[in-house]
DNA sequence: GATGAAATTAGTTCAAG
DNA sequence: CTTGAACTAATTTCATC
């Protein structure tokens, strides 16, 4: 895991609400020069932060057909042809694959072609169960964790409010929501350290 | 719906595939000049058929915890303000809900923090059922459909290849495999308009 | 790493078909 | 609905700190 510093996470804000934005814009938010910030989105994309510059597509706007949600239970062996076969899909949009052998998939297709569609993808014997739901809704909102406001204590869960209580150990800083929990915290990691 | 012709459909493609390729050479592969290119990425972002331009970023290269499907089923009076709540909630990333009351999300959580999230985030007694799947892989593959290539014969379904056979009925274009499930297709609208 | 100034490149406006 | 030419704006390079 990269540890990025509060300007990048600034960056990253400000380009998941509007990547047209320019950079001198961005750099005037994070109190940067344009070449500067320029070179911090070149750094994020290189290492894979940044997977690409897209646009967000109302599809139903110019799609026929409805959204669905499709969940399979697979055969635990099968899931990542399956995977595969579905994100081929043009009409698949999302797959998501979880550790107890499903898949879910948000398609939009006219749900009387959902069976062919699938039955033309994948290799529906090593499908065990299906079920369709239809879509009534779907948000995307995309947030880049704000490591100074949405945070929670990492002793006792509750949410740190200021900037008071923090730590460093071992490159990577921890964070409280007192001076109690970060002295109860600190005492734990340095048992575990000697027992290591 | 509105109704995108080709080269709306393709510059909606490049710009999902990369929304920070220069106009010119959209302009370029689309045959038409820079200016045309931006006054219809114009009108595409006032139609609403793009949302915004943004970036698709890995969370998982700079964010702690793992990537969890939640899925709740609920009261079915409860859908709007239970699915707002998550939405707001910075670890969530979409939020899906279905025609039959139940609402999926994705967060990237520490998993043991999932129920305190939740717990914070909406009213829980309105929660029929809880299932928390800890997610393996997560595909974004946005596609824009080919109304020339990716097609469904109307009457049977198959794949239409070329560019041969349609059919305008009421402002609407069916498309057809072949003459013979067009005129099927046909006899069938006919007898079915008349009875109605 | 960061910067300002210069050079390059991209995007938009506009008059016209 | 489109274009080329002119104009305006954004981004990258580079010498320097």
């Amino acid at each position: 895991m990269t540890t990025l510093d509060e300007t990048d996470l600034e960056i990253l804000r400000l380009l998941v609400e509007d990547a047209r934005r320019p950079y001198s814009d961005i750099a005037e938010r994070v109190d940067r020069s344009a070449p500067t910030v320029s070179d911090r989105i070149d750094r994020l994309r290189e290492i894979g932060v940044v997977r690409r510059f897209t646009v967000d597509l109302d599809r139903s706007t110019f799609t026929e057909g409805a959204e669905v949600l499709v969940e399979l239970e697979l055969e635990p062996a099968a899931g990542d042809r399956i995977a595969e076969g579905l994100a081929a899909v043009d009409a698949v949009e999302h797959v998501l694959t979880t550790a107890d052998a499903r898949l879910f998939a948000v398609a939009t297709v006219r749900p009387e072609r959902v069976r062919s569609m699938l039955a033309n993808a994948i290799d529906l014997s090593r499908v065990e169960s299906l079920r369709v739901h239809l879509l009534e809704d779907r948000v995307w909102s995309p947030h880049v964790g704000d490591a100074d406001l949405a945070l929670e204590c990492d002793e006792c869960g509750s949410t740190v409010t200021g900037g008071g209580h923090s730590l460093e150990l071992d490159g990577r800083r921890y964070h409280f929501c007192c001076p109690v929990c970060r002295s109860r915290f600190e005492e734990r990691y340095a048992s575990l350290s000697e027992s290591a």
